[in-house]
DNA sequence: TCAACCAGTATACTTTTAGTAACCACGCAA
DNA sequence: TTGCGTGGTTACTAAAAGTATACTGGTTGA
């Protein structure tokens, strides 16, 4: 992001220069990592591949349609993978990907950032 | 966070054991941090105190009442502190706080994990 | 046979967030 | 006196996010 700064022109009109129009790399960050739940999945999944309902159960106050929901978004953003391990008694998990364990990284540091200061 | 796990009783019913209710730290601080432009409004603050209507002015895209509302926010949160420059013609400056400041490493680390996989 | 599990889907609803646009009272300068 | 500046507020709308409950269609175990 290029520093912004606010002119003004001869007639003493004040404007922006390199005003921080919708989508800087912060506010795109958080639209992949923010959204309610998906910090906690990704975490959840870390230790290796969760099954729909268990992870249902995890997040405890997440409902099943959230949780679908997050995590067909997270598939798409390539955070997450949906192995089905088997048909006829159908069985699926969810697994981190590599694109989805870089981020753990910043949530990492989000949440040391958190317990220092009583969050 | 306790690593949460699933069990099974003798019924064979199975439930969460440390289910991650609602407000894990990285939820919390995501709540912090997270909301739409308030990413932003750190950042801008980083250099020094920036006037009201600079700050509208340089988050092009928000209103003067969404940089009102996230400024009140984060100033409840303690991440921001209101000056007021001049009374008569009436002058306000935000101004960034410790704690504010304390939270620009993790977002210079989400920024930087957003470059590196070109979000 | 019954109940509980699996992985969702459907419907309906409430709440929260985001956003527009117009307006206020005041000051300053041409 | 008109227009722009200051720092907001008010009223309203639209969209997103979240909750709650029930359902499908099949499987598994007591």
């Amino acid at each position: 992001m290029t520093q912004a700064r606010v002119t003004q022109d001869q007639q003493g009109r004040k404007q922006a220069l390199a005003p921080c129009l919708e989508p800087c790399p912060i506010e795109r960050g958080m639209r992949i990592i923010g959204g309610k739940w998906k910090g906690s999945i990704l975490w959840h999944l870390k230790e290796g591949p969760v099954r729909f309902n268990d992870l249902a159960r995890i997040l405890g106050g997440a409902s099943k349609k959230m949780v679908n929901q997050r995590l067909k978004e997270m598939e798409e953003q390539g955070l997450v993978r949906r192995q089905v391990l088997s048909d006829r008694p159908i069985a699926v998990a969810y697994e981190i990907t590599e694109f989805g364990r870089s981020s753990l990284a910043v949530l990492e540091q989000l949440k040391s950032w958190a317990e220092a200061h009583g969050i």
